[in-house]
DNA sequence: GATGAATGAGATTTCATTCAT
DNA sequence: TATGAATGAAATCTCATTCAT
């Protein structure tokens, strides 16, 4: 159930949080791989470089990786990398649908988060399916973070997705009654920007703390922080 | 007279005749600022070489930029930053160095952050500092969280600076007792994600908000989620 | 019930949110013909590398030599040669290798030559395969000798050939007990240093005399200076 | 006392041996240092510049040496090198010249070296002589026999002083009757070849035998192979 | 479908030489 | 005389992409 809100800011703004950089350029899309009805075979090569791609964009960041690494993690060749991607760009976008999909799919599923223990356990819930597929997909969405595509139709992927999720969690903060309507973009910016980089620093490994520790601590702390969760108890 | 010897083994050192000269190389090339004491005009293209830097490197990110970048928004030429600096890793360490020593500085700067009103001053000034901190270091902080570094020496640098904060903000919320001990490593690794991302999306643009209410909000977020600031009350 | 905790001296792994991320790069850019298997293609390309770059040693010099002339002499590109070659030097290994095979080879060869007729053949049978070796491997030859050579590892083979040669040259030196054997070191160094300087000057041109006299010539000195030959009649 | 020469053959072609090898440039002299009338002050920089040459041509050989090493051995700028020196070559040049003077000042003083004691002794003390101007202009010599010349007048420096003594030592060899005069050039050849290789040896530190020793052993073999010493006593 | 080979545009780096003070 | 600073031509090296089999 949802209550009404108190002032009237318009919510459309929300997303202006996630909107991409001022950029000026305008790269042309890819050819192949589009058309093609694939065989298991085929099917099986596409699936083994889209996952060398993850892997190896994960390892290296997504600009820094050749497309040798890609084709070796793959353990198969150049040519066949062009058969099935008509760039890097290519396989970064490939990969970025898959991943938008899953994003849009978990704002479409985030809950309402009160104050109480209830909204506790939907926000967990969300943050962890959120890390986990940060696990999987982390290096699309550094790549949309970092701000190193250039394709103009991957970026608008990213965008939307993190808009969805964004607006969904602009909503909820709006319910519970948390921040003030005039802090929204700011406090959904500053929501996403630690949603994104500490999972980054979890999936890399920069952040090392047993899972349970480490996920209850980021329930508090965002539903302390922007859920109107109360403070410990003064004698805490 | 001689007498003949036994044809046996060759004595061990008739090979000195074709052993490797001494060799006695010196310093490699690529021999830049370090000791080389500048005179005014070296100085202030050394002053104009490390601004360019951190604007294309804001402009493009540490790694997708061009020496040639550097040189052209330097107002100076090739030959010139190889003077100064022996590649483009040397002239971020240069520039790191100097990141490091504000950050630190900021470290040792952060008063007791208490739940209350003097504390969220304290927070929010700290907030500020921060903020001002990347704008105009923001490319340096990003290489080092965006792991863009491979010098050893670099990396460290960065690492020692966020745990000079790290621990510091780790003390702070410690003695306002809001988190869980256990989940300390996480909570800090949480704050200073958010920190550094949030800062990121506000200097490129990517968060627009106006400068007071962006600051408000981000300091209310944090004194709440971190610092054991009461949430507002239910009637809101 | 949580109590409050002393603020003392910061947990030790506070920071261990800041670490830096475990890297795992693997092979550093510049990996050549070593783990490629190469087919009949592969193979002529690297054949014509490595012809070109003999020719173009011996016409300029190992140092004086770009990358950009063999490259043309092998009617290839400068991608084709870095894809075979890490770098010049990595070519100079190549052709070093082969080249001390053949040196070594050489030296195993080499039977007793004493004083008489039938060292004198032997002698000069020796010199003539020298000349050759020396005709194809001049370059590399001049690279060790001329110390060239930045790379250890090929410095190393350099000096090993020679040492067998100079080894098995003492011990036929030994054999016809020509040469005290305090100056045995001294007697090889003279020796290698004629045989490599005045092949050279044979080879570039420097040197010009009918092939035959030019061979009876140095036999003749070698074998009286080295191996005891007797000096003419005073005759004459 | 020279004794008439057996057989006819021109002693004009002996110094054939030293001819330049087959080129095609022609590079063009260089512009200061020439008519300057230098005070104290500027004979001093003089001085350490060429004293500085020499060290770094031995260190790194003429060609790979930088302008940069040669300014900072000599303990001055690069806009004072090119005070005093036109180019690279043009300070070779000037060593050059000494080196040329010293060379065929020894060519001149070469006594007549007979098979006895006597020519022993002379041969000795001529190459006693070498061995020191080697230390000393080695890397000019070096750079004469390695062909690193690109200068035609530099060049011809070197092919003058070589044939001086070349010329030289061809009629000490003639008088001593040691070689037939069809293979007197290929003799010269090999005799300065391995003066030539054997001072560098020597001098650089490749060939390392007590002084004496090595003198000894060079003088005896030298007299044995090109002015027809008696081999030793077969019972030796 | 798949592959190894080849390419060349573009980036980095070096260094002899010139310039301004 | 002397110098630090600057330059740019030339060399090296990388890597996304295309080609031929």
């Amino acid at each position: 159930m949802r209550t009404a809100r108190p002032t009237g800011s318009p919510p459309a703004d929300a997303n202006a949080a996630y909107k991409s950089p001022p950029r000026a350029d305008g790269a042309p899309p890819g050819r192949p791989a589009q058309g093609r009805e694939l065989r298991a075979q085929g099917r099986r090569t596409l699936r083994r470089l889209l996952d060398a791609g993850l892997r190896v964009f994960a390892r290296r960041g997504y600009h820094a990786a050749r497309v040798d690494d890609i084709v070796r993690a793959a353990r198969t060749s150049h040519g066949t990398f062009y058969l099935y991607f008509s760039n890097k760009e290519d396989l970064l976008r490939a990969l970025a649908v898959d991943c938008a999909h899953q994003l849009t799919d978990l704002a479409a599923a985030v809950g309402p988060i009160g104050a109480d223990a209830a909204g506790r356990r939907e926000l967990r819930s969300f943050l962890d399916r959120f890390l986990d597929t940060y696990r999987r997909y982390g290096p699309v969405i550094r790549a949309w973070m970092e701000d190193q595509v250039g394709d103009r139709h991957v970026d608008r992927l990213g965008v939307r997705a993190f808009t969805a999720i964004g607006d969904r969690l602009a909503l909820r903060m709006r319910e519970s009654s948390a921040t003030p309507p005039a802090g929204e973009a700011a406090a959904v910016g500053a929501l996403m920007a630690m949603l994104e980089r500490f999972s980054y620093g979890v999936a890399s490994g920069r952040i090392d703390a047993d899972e349970p520790t480490m996920l209850e601590t980021l329930t508090t702390v965002v539903h302390r922080g922007f859920f109107g969760a109360p403070a410990p108890s003064i004698a805490g």
